[in-house]
DNA sequence: GGAGAATATGGAGATCATCTCCAGTTGTCA
DNA sequence: TGACAACTGGAGATGATCTCCATATTCTCC
């Protein structure tokens, strides 16, 4: 976890960046990395020091992206089960209003970058897991893993022709198989 | 669904082809793709003639390797239920054994190509799905989408630390939502 | 507010994987 | 065995990726 503050400009470059990467990203356009850079409105070796490859670029995007998401995730009005249950949907939702974003990211996202960095996202869903597992809304014999491995699943399969549908498909499998006793 | 007959030598080119390729994938080795074509005693030529993208050449050793599994799919001495269960589980075991193989794969095989073409392994699993339903084994509100999504997410997760456990326990999961009525 | 010191910039061009093309070789069939 | 079609191999064109560094901007401290 980098601490060095960033010169003004450096840091407004840096954002230029991630915005119009997240831009391309959410139309889904395919742009050659350097472009990236054009897009921006930056040169090419700035892209390059900011983000050395093209999966730093996305991962850089999908923070930012996750960080909305997990903000709504714990809603002290509701039990530990419900929060889980509706955390994992409003996920799948926000895949399907975003497929563009979701296939590029899980394109180009390392699983094993999000595992060894303990994600934010993946902590969140551990949280919310143990939570409800402890009021006995679902089993506790299940790992945070095997909840990720789906998720991932479900935000690679974009090009699926019914996508959306076989994506909520999964996600309620998902919850029923965590609901068993 | 080409039916072209191949030549004596561009039959045995092709074979040596997906055969280093498999070899090459099962270790995981990560090669340029002009380099394949050198492991199969053959010409740069040859491999695009054969395989025009990387993805195709995936493609052909991914269909080879199923072939193998679709054979034990069916056994008329279990309940459809047993089956489903059992084929399922037998390919998560599969995918943990060939972790290299499954990593290449999953990173290269485009899920609409295998979507598209109503591949072998989601025609086997769908027909076992329906079996199930019909006995009464398994709820008949789910799709094969939601599976091959799950078993998508499993192929492709093999950097995660513990990433056979985890495949495990998304299989689990998954056909506990399954038997949910 | 100005003189260094530190940090960041941009884009020309080196590097390297991908893919094309076709003169030559091999297999097939009568 | 000859004639023709099918196939081969690999040199080199193509085009994306990434490096390097002379120049520019920001920061710090007096």
């Amino acid at each position: 976890m980098e601490k060095r503050v960033l010169r003004a400009d450096a840091r407004r470059n840096r954002e230029a960046i991630v915005a119009a990467a997240r831009a391309v990203f959410d139309d889904d356009e395919q742009l050659r990395f350097d472009d990236f850079a054009a897009r921006a409105g930056v040169g090419v070796g700035t892209l390059y020091r900011h983000f050395p490859t093209r999966e730093a670029l996305a991962a850089a995007v999908y923070e930012g992206e996750v960080a909305g998401l997990l903000e709504q995730a714990r809603d002290s009005t509701r039990s530990a089960g419900e929060n889980l249950d509706a955390f994992l949907r409003g996920f799948v939702e926000y895949l399907v209003a975003h497929a563009g974003l979701a296939r590029t990211l899980a394109a180009v996202v390392d699983p094993a970058v999000q595992a060894d960095r303990g994600s934010e996202l993946e902590n969140t869903v551990a949280d919310l897991l143990q939570r409800a597992a402890a009021d006995g809304a679902v089993r506790d014999d299940v790992g945070v893993g095997a909840i990720m491995i789906v998720l991932h699943g479900i935000g690679s399969a974009t090009d699926r022709p019914h996508w959306a549908a076989e994506a909520r498909g999964a996600a309620d499998l998902l919850l029923a198989g965590l609901r068993t006793g």
